[in-house]
RNA sequence: GGGCGCGUAGCUCAGUGGGAGAGCAUCCGCUUCACACGCGGGGGGUCGUUGGUUCAAUCCCAACCGUGCCCA
């Protein structure tokens, strides 16, 4: 491409799509295990199969590929990978919706042919992320791609599975569930949302069975009641320990239930007293335990009254709601209501299909997680395991402390499915297949027929697999031998629970290794004025159409720069990415710059010798070197945020303001095209993690090594020389420039009008030269002052009609002799000096002099001006 | 109720036990031969409140007020 072909303004759209197929089709981002290197694996957290990018996914996602292509320019085996999850029950309720526009239904169509539609349903929209992801720039090894429902992963489901109820670590047990009444699905404690709302609690008397006052209950739930078994007081309670022991007569129903007292009963909640009813509610379900009391159920899986179990008169086949109103119309009319008050309380809803969950007891498969929990608790206790930010720690240890079983069986179709058989009398048979559940059925159960259970698993326990399952286990592979464990996970702070821990107690109980050593979390975005993004409000944004924009190195620059590393939100502001194409419009520019130099671009990556640089390219250089090992550290330490604004600052400011200016000059030219192509092409190659397709333009663009800068090497800050002197002189000479452009200003000055500045006769003349350039103005001799050519920089002056100056003076002499008086003051001190750290109180003695001497100047240039009046 | 955060310029946010910073916004000036998606300059903050520790507090501690997330 020739100069002219390279338009004023980058446009990403130009050659995203184009350089993405030329790196995929190259095979950059695949890897083979190689011992011979460092392993560098990131598992990459598995998005839903019918999933959307979304924000979320630019800050848990950009940070994953950021690393996993600096640890491939730093030479290590380094693999991103990537793949799907079936996500059971939203792919479900979905699929359950469409199917229901056509009349149909799971159960119409029978298992074979809905699962057939599942997958296919899963095939069409099961590119759609993945190509998201693709415009993003995210480069994982696609070729390793993986889905939860994969033969290899089903088989790795099934091992563990098999392997789990062989150790007595799976069983099947009564116990109360969360059952989501629409989708017709238990959920575990991870899969509900708790939201406050305004309700009723209604006070209802139950009448002693002799006819006394009895007890006054309060109740959110008065439907329930038909399941009452007892009713609870505290032991303490005064109020009631006569009735203690004594039995009152249910309403409406007429059944008669006792009176019990056990600890979990608030005295201070409504009346003291409550209603007892295990089967629906989980507090209850404990106490029922502790007394042993029946738990009948009143609800059929549709949330109707049902009558199955209990007596419960005319409401028999009501949904819960009708059933409510119903059941309140009753009691009021029987006198039986005598209260009712507004309240605050928490309800369950599912996650996903939102509908409100009822408590229910049911036949589930569970993990008995006490003894997983254990090992995951000691990993992060002793140290093995480390969170970024630390404080995410505290929430994994609180859940583990604090663990319970984990239902794992689902009521849907889509999923693996339990490898779990029955036999007619009821009997279980786990197997890894039906043949083996056959031989086992023989052996143990004389040749019983069989039935499989038809429920599935949580999508959880395969995704509990995920690190190890996608390299193959239970299979020993080269893959699992090398990347396991992989190095780092990365991921939002909501699945902790859901998914972090559930990985570390599988990695360690199924292959006695944590699954990796380190868990990054990554901020949840926000909108700018911090509320959760949703399509309800309307405040959600497309990273699509963010992408269109400004493009996708915009989008990821834009986001990155938003993240701090302690940070738990992102407000997103939008303006960021507009910004962030503004800075790669700056970098194409430099490019543009850089090739326009009338003596052409050297043919290879080669700084000229120290001797022959420049006070300017010995400045930048060393600020090359300072940047290349800050952002290498701040990568190390997943500070992106910072890495993002360093890189920023260094291109834009260092590079772009101050050394593409100095080399206009003339004085520059004999090494100025080698060594502003040796910093662009570093830079370029510290930004790629960043922004891989506009650095890869101007890389290619640029004298360079190698194919692709995907697989270029990292820069090495060896290549360039540390240099003290030259930042600290050309600092000096950032300040005058400042200086003398900010009195041009001041002192009324047309932006190019002539002006003259007064020089020390002892300024050097390498700095005289550039001082004249960026000063845009002729130069005067002065006196020599002394010191060094950064105290001879600090003199400078401009030269201006003579009342301006003379004022500008005073003020100068008035703003140091304050100066003077406050360090002057504070060095007066006496504790101050006795108890500072002397090297402050050595600074604050150095500020004085270096004021009083400033002062001297001032004074003696205000006299000069006064004396020439 | 328990846990974890946050409160700094109009907005979004950095930051440090020793004189307050960035980007955007705003104001002024610039068609300077890479870039107006740009260049140069400026204004703007009692660092939530009240106490405490310290020679010294925006920073450490306590309480309070406001606000957010997670868990129950």
């Amino acid at each position: 491409m020739t100069n002219e072909e390279l338009p004023a303004t980058y446009d990403p759209r130009r050659v995203e799509a184009s350089r993405y197929a030329w790196w995929e089709e190259k095979g950059l981002f695949h890897e083979e295990p190689d011992p011979a290197r460092p392993p560098f694996i990131i598992a990459m957290p598995p998005p839903n199969v019918t999933g959307r990018a979304h924000l979320g996914h630019g800050s848990t996602y950009t940070p994953m590929d950021i690393l996993t292509r600096y640890h491939r320019m730093l030479g290590d085996n380094a693999d991103w990978l990537p793949g799907t999850d079936h996500a059971a029950i939203a792919t479900e309720s979905v699929l359950v919706r469409e199917l229901a526009k056509n009349g149909e239904s799971r159960e119409s169509l029978g298992r074979p042919r809905y699962l057939e539609r599942a997958w296919a349903w899963a095939k069409e929209y099961g590119g759609t992320i993945e190509g998201q992801f693709r415009t993003l720039g995210f480069g994982p090894d696609w070729e390793r791609s993986r889905f939860t429902m994969d033969e290899g992963l089903s088989a790795a489901v099934r091992d563990a599975f098999v392997r789990l109820y062989r150790e007595g670590l799976i069983y099947r047990g009564k116990r109360l569930i969360h059952w989501d009444p629409k989708s017709q699905t238990t959920l575990s404690d991870a899969e509900i949302d708790r939201e406050e709302c305004d309700a009723t609690l209604w006070f209802v008397r139950y009448r002693g069975v002799d006819g006394g006052e009895g007890i006054v209950v309060a109740t959110t739930r008065p439907e329930t009641m038909l399941g009452d078994v007892a009713i609870a007081v505290h032991p303490n309670d005064e109020r009631y320990g006569a009735l203690i022991g004594s039995k009152v007569v249910l309403p409406l129903t007429g059944r008669a239930i006792p009176v019990i007292a056990d600890d979990a009963v608030d005295p201070g909640f409504g009346t003291g007293a409550v209603k007892v009813t295990p089967a629906h509610d989980a507090v209850d379900y404990e106490i029922g335990r502790r007394h042993d009391l029946p738990m009948p159920s009143i609800f059929d899986l549709h949330a109707r009254i049902s009558d199955a179990e209990i007596e419960v008169g005319p409401y028999n086949g009501l949904d819960r709601y009708v059933a409510r109103d119903r059941i309140l119309a009753d009691l009021r009319a029987s006198g039986a209501l005598l209260e009712e008050r507004a309240h605050r309380m928490a309800i369950a809803r599912s996650e996903r299909s939102g509908e409100v969950v009822e408590p229910m007891l049911s036949l589930q498969w569970f993990v008995r997680m006490e003894s997983l929990a254990k090992p995951a608790l000691a990993a992060y206790r002793e140290g093995r395991l480390r969170f970024v930010p630390e404080r995410y720690g505290r929430t994994y240890e609180q859940w583990l402390e604090q663990i319970r079983d984990w239902n794992i069986s689902r009521q849907v179709w889509w999923g693996h499915q339990l490898p779990v058989w029955y036999t007619p009398d009821g009997s279980i048979v786990v197997a890894h297949d039906e043949g083996e559940a056959r031989a086992i059925a023989q052996r143990d159960h004389a040749g019983a027929s069989l039935t499989r259970d038809p429920d599935t698993l949580d999508t959880w326990f395969s995704s509990a697999l995920w690190p190890f399952s996608i390299l193959g286990w239970p299979a020993s592979t080269p893959e699992l031998d090398h990347w396991y464990p992989t190095s780092v996970l990365i991921t939002g702070g909501e699945i902790i629970f859901l998914w972090v821990a559930r990985m570390v107690m599988m990695g360690l109980h199924l292959l006695d290794r944590l699954p990796f050593p380190t868990v990054f979390v990554t901020p949840l975005v926000f909108d700018a004025q911090g509320r959760k993004m949703s399509k309800s409000l309307g405040n959600a944004i497309d990273p699509m159409d963010l992408v269109v924009k400004y493009g996708a190195d915009a989008f990821r620059v834009g986001i990155l720069r938003q993240m701090r590393l302690e940070g738990q939100e992102i407000r997103f502001q939008e303006s960021r990415c507009e910004e962030a194409r503004n800075f790669n419009s700056k970098i194409w520019n430099a490019l543009r710059y850089a090739r326009a130099l009338s003596e052409g671009l050297p043919g290879a990556m080669q700084l000229p010798l120290s001797a022959e640089r420049t006070l300017a390219d010995r400045w930048i250089v060393a600020r090359l070197r300072a940047t290349i090992e800050r952002t290498s550290a701040l990568f190390d330490g997943f500070d992106f945020g910072n890495a993002v604004e360093t890189l920023w600052r260094f291109v834009w400011y260092e590079l772009c303001d101050w050394y593409i200016e100095a080399t206009k000059m003339p004085e520059a030219r004999a090494t100025r095209a080698s060594v502003l192509s040796y910093v662009l092409n570093a830079s370029m190659r510290l930004l790629h993690p960043i922004a891989p397709f506009i650095t890869e333009e101007v890389w290619q663009a640029l004298p360079h090594d190698g194919e692709s800068i995907v697989t270029a090497a990292w820069p090495d800050p060896f290549e360039c020389a540390e240099d003290a002197r030259a930042v600290a002189e050309f600092e000096a000479f950032q300040r005058c420039i400042e200086r003398i452009r900010n009195e041009r200003v001041a002192y009324g000055l047309a932006p190019r009008a002539p002006m003259n500045i007064r020089i020390p006769a002892n300024l050097p003349e390498e700095l005289r030269a550039l001082v004249l350039h960026f000063g845009a103005a002729a130069g005067l001799e002065s006196e020599a002052v002394g010191g060094d050519a950064i105290a001879a920089l600090d003199a400078v002056s401009v030269e201006a009609p003579r009342e301006q100056m003379t004022e500008r003076y005073r003020r100068e002499v008035e703003r140091l002799l304050a100066e003077v008086a406050r360090s002057e003051k504070k060095l007066a001190n006496e504790a101050f000096v006795a108890r500072a750290a002397a090297e402050v109180v050595g600074a604050e003695r150095a500020k004085l002099d270096g004021y009083r001497n400033d002062l001297r100047r001032a004074r003696e240039a205000l006299s000069a001006m006064e004396a020439g009046k």
